[in-house]
DNA sequence: GCCTTCGGTCAACACTCGTAGAATGAAACG
DNA sequence: CGTTTCATTCTACGAGTGTTGACCGAAGGC
């Protein structure tokens, strides 16, 4: 369609270039699919079709679904959290409310793909692994780790109820509501709560 | 095998007797492996397989993969909750201590499935959507339905943390000390919490 | 201008799935 | 006894899956 120059050595559209261009919109698709379906229900055939090329180009150029499902994860970004304790619970919050008002990020697609296909969970968890890295470097206790473990998953349920089953009251909820009730939940968490606390 | 009475009008193992046991045991494996597997890796084969029968027998008790499933949600049974706030909060915590101890239970099933499978969703949230409401009950607070779908979404995210994500910080994490961590959050959503709160 | 390279498509294989229907054989009943 | 009922199994169909290899046509080096 488009007024290609054959003769031009480095057309606008050389064999590598297009090749990338290709490639890079397979992986979108693939994204946009795992989400959308898990890994089990997603197909390479949605995948090519989604993408706009065979399924055999798919599998030529990723080698399997498995590899594909790989690559997908390993380009999923991680959140940033840093700062003091009350700085990061913030920013939680604020990543926690995003996720909410908008469409569901892809730490849903990994999730979902996880919960699905156990070959995928070692992939995905590596992705969370990240996530509560993050979080856990700005909790100043001894136990960290666990704490920032223990608000992935606060996070992760809130997203799950919301946008994956739905039927909850919080899908129609107001986001900024929500944050509210969690606020102190969260913060509590990432600093080290009323020391008067209750009996052991 | 056993000596059996075939003179005997009602044999110790009846006809309609035999029915009734076969299709426990195939109600017991269905939702032995809709647990273990979701329902899209769930197989009709694999649950005729561990309740020793033929596939086609499965379809001809329970008509369709879906019924079947359907049939499993309905006989999962949901954890009473009631008293006043702080004891409802005490008993979600009890409840989810004994989820974090022991084998993932039922909820865990739906919650995996439900993820799995469009159509299984309608049929499962009917059951988080019992739990939600029997926590709500004991909330006396204006945006109680919202607050226990927060808990129900907490617990959730824990459970499915440590159990199905697993390579966490939570699934080797003492239960005790997870629910110490987060009893603080449940009462400040359970009850009300300190109302010189934090500027809207 | 010729020949290689390679992005891309097509058709097919082997497999598993849910499901349907015929066949079997023992129990219930006259 | 014969006949009917019914729990149960066997066999098979049709659809969908990941995956493969042959094939086509244009880009790129000589």
């Amino acid at each position: 369609m488009t007024t290609s120059r054959p003769t031009s050595p480095t057309s606008p559209t050389s064999r590598a270039e297009q090749r990338r261009r290709t490639e890079a919109r397979i992986l979108d698709a693939a994204t946009q699919v795992f989400f959308s379906a898990g890994y089990d229900r997603a197909t390479i055939r949605a995948v090519a079709s989604a993408a706009g090329v065979d399924a055999g180009l798919v599998m030529h150029y990723f080698g399997s679904k498995q590899e594909l499902y790989r690559r997908v994860i390993d380009a999923a970004p991680v959140p940033e959290v840093s700062g003091t304790p009350a700085e990061a619970a913030e920013q939680i919050l604020a990543g926690l409310a995003d996720r909410l008002a908008s469409a569901p990020a892809a730490s849903l697609a990994l999730l979902r793909s996880m919960l699905t296909n156990p070959e995928a969970a070692s992939a995905a968890s590596a992705g969370i692994a990240r996530y509560e890295a993050q979080i856990a470097q700005a909790i100043p206790a001894a136990d960290a780790d666990l704490r920032a473990a223990i608000i992935s998953a606060i996070t992760l349920g809130i997203t799950v109820s919301r946008h994956l089953i739905k039927s909850d009251e919080l899908a129609t909820a107001d986001p900024e509501q929500v944050i509210r009730l969690l606020r102190p939940c969260v913060h509590s968490l990432a600093a080290r709560p009323d020391p008067s606390g209750p009996p052991g």
